[in-house]
DNA sequence: TCACGGAATATTTTT
DNA sequence: TATTCCGTGA
């Protein structure tokens, strides 16, 4: 009865060789599918693989697929493993249930939103969305809003996530991180209960309401629960770090009837604190679920030793550490490089120069990344790498369905399937001549009293002068009544009224044409308009589409520059990370605030563990900061003083 | 009531 | 630097 006994009946039960493809560890955790597990993964420690075959491993042993639950980050990151079980195993694998708590909980809300008595043709508000409505509540409060210091509506609507996603009161909120609105607090508070009001009134779910409601669903319809519950025999999920307090009331309530669930996570690379993750989920899922198995990955497959050398310095800084220390069997490599710019362009200079050689020596573009810590930080970078013809992508930052041209089409389709967005009828009407937000108003409320839906604008009655400037809206909206017609032929009657306005409002539309055709195209993969929408919300496409080079490069051969946050879980061959400046990276926000300070240098072990075989680390300077006045010349302290023998130094210029 | 211009303000990361 | 906010003239 040894193992090694049982090894050929194993292999000929199932068709993967999990004893060959995965270490020890990972075969626990792949092959113990009953019962709480957390596993610990260690940056580059197989935790995709594991999942990966874990997954396969279910379907293998007859789990129909559509009771398997895979939660992750990012919708890419569940589609991604999926499609790699189905190759490991066969199509059933890409019929598991899979995607973001805020999609999974989206979905249960739609098919259950009425017991909470909601409608469930809700719209789901973006960032952008959301702080509109905040703007219109703030422009309505009488005496407050008209001091000069008074919170603007971005402010507004963080600190009520802020407050909701780490689920203590407003007060607090304002008490620890934004004391110079104390005087406010009154005015706040009001405004917070008006926005859930209003959120109610237009049919409005925000990001946070999405799990809120859900869990709420959760937590007081026990059948409900039950029922949900007892539909997912197994649940993984990703990440498990990044969560915050709401997922893991959720995620708890998803076992009710069993308990057969894996989290996945490592507390050294939880960066989503600024929206109420708590990396500390991860010790109390043990507290939570009295038997769990504790299983530990640490051998990585990623990195050379310089490299991990390095890293494990980085996060021996971290105040609060659950201590584990990630070896490599990979021999060689280089030691990482940290290099002084005497400028921002000499910076990139460097990394262009560097790249160039990378290339010249076999080293494909895509297998490079540039890291860094804010969008922003890579406007110099972009422009010389435009000027030397290197083709890149760029990740992260702003987003293609956040800027104004594609948010204007949406909102022409967000009112068909929701009469109430409010948000959308004003950007739909502000788009008109001479029709500001008072008119705007009158004849929302004029489409609202009609109660027939977007085509209450048909037969709404207004004063002539209005009434001729809506005319070709008007016939917009009756062609669209016309009959049933498809998404994206929808999306081609909007974008024939919506050229000539875009034509006369921004400068660069050929560029912003361009990226409505692409919207279009996006929509020819849609029957049905919510979940075009809901996509478009929830799961937009990452890249932004701005890039020169984006879409003439012919093949996927691409240089990848992204933001940290957008990094997480990838690798390249080589690494740089850019701004490595103390007062940028960390940001002088962060110095007064320990938490903040630690999450700073997680990010920061986050963008170095990317790295396969060569590191670099580059910072300017004589940067002159605006905001405090000081110039900044020192490199980041989360690897300054580093002996040369672990970080080697270079200077540039 | 709208449009425009000047002044004030400001962090960044994402679902 | 870019956005947002407010006052002013039309």
């Amino acid at each position: 009865m040894t193992e090694q006994f049982n090894l050929p009946n194993q292999k000929d039960k199932f068709t993967i060789n999990y004893e060959e493809a995965l270490n020890p560890s990972q075969r626990e955790a792949v092959t113990s599918l009953d019962g709480p597990m957390l596993v610990i993964a260690g940056a580059g420690s197989g935790k995709t693989r594991t999942l990966t075959y874990r997954v396969a491993r279910l379907v293998e042993k007859g789990i129909s697929p559509a009771k398997i639950l895979l939660l992750t980050f990012t919708r890419k990151a569940s589609s991604e493993m999926l499609n790699r079980a189905a190759k490991l195993l066969d199509s059933r694998c890409e019929r598991v249930s899979g995607g973001t708590f805020h999609s999974f909980s989206n979905s249960m809300l739609r098919k259950h939103a009425s017991i909470l008595g909601f409608d469930n043709k809700y719209t789901i508000l973006d960032r952008v969305d959301a702080e509109s409505l905040v703007g219109m509540l703030r422009k309505e409060l009488e005496p407050g809003s008209k001091h000069r210091s008074f919170p603007r509506k971005r402010t507004l609507a963080n600190i009520f996530g802020r407050a909701v996603n780490k689920v203590i009161p407003i007060e607090d909120v304002i008490y620890n991180d934004y004391p110079h609105f104390q005087p406010y607090l009154e005015d706040i508070l009001n405004l917070s209960v008006e926005y859930k009001k209003r959120k109610v009134i237009h049919k409005f779910f925000d990001y946070d309401d999405l799990l809120v409601y859900f869990h709420l669903l959760l937590k007081n319809h026990a059948d409900i629960r039950d029922k949900i519950s007892s539909s997912y025999k197994y649940i993984m999920v990703d990440e498990y770090q990044d969560t915050n307090q709401i997922q893991a009331g959720i995620l708890y309530s998803l076992t009710s009837k069993n308990k057969n669930v894996m989290v996945v996570g490592d507390d050294s690379q939880s960066i989503y604190a600024f929206r109420g993750a708590n990396f500390k989920n991860i010790i109390d899922f043990p507290r939570l679920f009295p038997e769990t198995k504790i299983i530990s990955l640490e051998e990585n497959y990623r990195s050379v030793q310089p490299i991990l050398d390095l890293t494990n310095v980085i996060i021996d800084r971290a105040a609060e550490k659950f201590s584990k220390k990630l070896f490599t069997r990979k021999t060689g490599g280089v030691k990482p490089v940290l290099a002084n710019a005497q400028s921002e362009n000499g910076q990139s200079m460097f990394v262009v120069d560097k790249i160039q050689d990378l290339n010249a020596s076999g080293v494909p573009l895509n297998r490079i990344a540039v890291l860094f810590r804010a969008g922003f930080h890579s406007f110099d970078l972009e422009l010389e790498l435009a000027r030397e013809r290197l083709p890149f992508i760029k990740v992260g930052g702003f987003k293609f369905t956040e800027s104004a041209h594609i948010k204007d089409v949406l909102a022409h389709l967000k009112v068909i399937a929701n009469p109430h967005d409010r948000i959308s009828w004003y950007r739909i009407l502000l788009l008109l001549e001479k029709v500001g937000p008072k008119t705007a108003q009158n004849i929302y409320e004029a489409i609202d009293k009609e109660k027939s839906g977007y085509a209450g604008i048909l037969t709404i009655e207004l004063k002539s002068g209005i009434s001729r400037r809506l005319s070709r809206l008007k016939q917009l909206f009756s062609n669209i009544d016309f009959g049933p017609l498809s998404v994206s032929e929808m999306g081609e009657i909007i974008l024939h009224y919506y050229l000539p306005v875009l034509r006369d409002r921004y400068d660069d539309h050929p560029k912003r044409a361009r990226d409505l055709e692409q919207l279009l195209t996006i929509m020819q993969r849609y029957n049905s308009l919510e979940q075009f929408l809901t996509d478009m919300t929830l799961e937009p496409p990452n890249t932004s589409m701005d890039g020169t080079f984006a879409e003439t490069s012919p093949d996927n051969n691409r240089l990848v520059l992204s933001t940290i946050h957008s990094a997480k879980g990838l690798e390249w061959h080589t690494v740089f990370i850019i701004w490595a400046l103390d007062g940028r990276f960390p940001s002088m926000h962060a110095l007064n605030n320990e938490e903040d300070l630690e999450e700073e240098l997680r990010l920061m072990y986050v963008a170095a563990t990317r790295a396969q075989n060569n590191l670099f680390f580059t910072y300017p300077n004589n940067v002159y900061d605006r905001g405090s006045g000081m110039i900044f010349s020192m490199p980041s302290r989360f690897i300054d003083m580093i002996p040369d023998d672990i970080l080697e130094k270079y200077y540039v210029d």
